[in-house]
DNA sequence: GTCAGATGATTGCACATGCAACTGACTCCA
DNA sequence: TGGAGTCAGTTGCATGTGCAATCATCTGAC
């Protein structure tokens, strides 16, 4: 229990239900938005920050951050979702080398479509499942997780 | 707040909350093992299940549920790992379609090395971040979540 | 006994991802 | 002004993954 060498049942409870829930929700998420709407949860997750910033728009690394996705990775992301006509690209005015993303209209659109879909499957697998109180402590315990240095 | 098309304020900060912790752990902990001891943290979590099992060993399906993995995935890393030596296959004598994934003896070795890596990266980017309430309270509501249909 | 259908595992294929290397642009100091 | 060092983004490459198709085996009905 106290061997700084081992988990105590509950704390590997809690690690491996932290496991199990974050697999389960992504793919049932997925899933459900592919089933209604054929968009993949990624599009989506892209879309949805971007229409959080101003001007819906948002330098590359920062997306990247945001969406703890690599810088390779959102470069091709955000190419197939160029070709697809839910983001453009433009170069920064005041730095040469940096470039903005931005939501287009048609991506406005499709995130619109999408949401209802999106927030019903977290709805109905997430904080339907949990009570107020859980949510409130679940979302301060793992925003301390996700800030720990 | 009502309104069951959106998510309230506690409710979003939950969701992403579990998003990011999710994709910090699982990034930082591979990152400690394979810089430790070269093993990757999927390799790991094989031989963890695997350890548990009676003789070590579990049929394929079995195995690919409990690691929440597809079932042509775990095909792929069984062989990853075979080819390593840290696992072999038998087939089942009962059923000549099934196949036990089982752990060598180098396997156990492998885990007993770095189960002390592992356990404290768990420890000090999860466990350690949260009170004892906090973590019980959190297992209970992820495996809720989990569970959930 | 045999054949149709179900089941466990594997393979073909396409695709998303990360790391490392690269390119072009900026900064700052001599 | 010019050149070294840094930074933003992109590309080459290797890898890991899932879905669909496939193969081998089992089960049950006749």
């Amino acid at each position: 229990m106290d061997d700084p060498r081992w988990l105590s049942q509950d704390e590997m409870r809690a690690w491996r239900a932290l496991l199990g829930a974050q697999h389960r929700l992504h793919r049932v998420l997925d899933l459900e938005l592919q089933a209604a709407l054929g968009t993949s949860l990624q599009d989506h997750e892209v879309l949805i920050v971007l229409s959080e910033q101003p001007d819906g728009a948002c330098r590359m690394a920062d997306l990247a951050d945001l969406l703890a996705l690599s810088r390779s990775g959102l470069t091709r992301r955000v190419d197939r979702m160029a070709g697809s006509g839910l983001v453009s690209r433009r170069r920064c005015s005041s730095d040469g080398r940096g470039v903005f993303a931005r939501i287009t209209q048609s991506g406005r659109q499709a995130l619109e479509a999408a949401t209802p879909v999106h927030v019903a499957g977290v709805r109905r697998h997430f904080v339907d499942v949990l009570s107020a109180g859980e949510l409130a402590l679940l979302a301060e315990a793992l925003e301390k997780v996700a800030a720990s240095p």
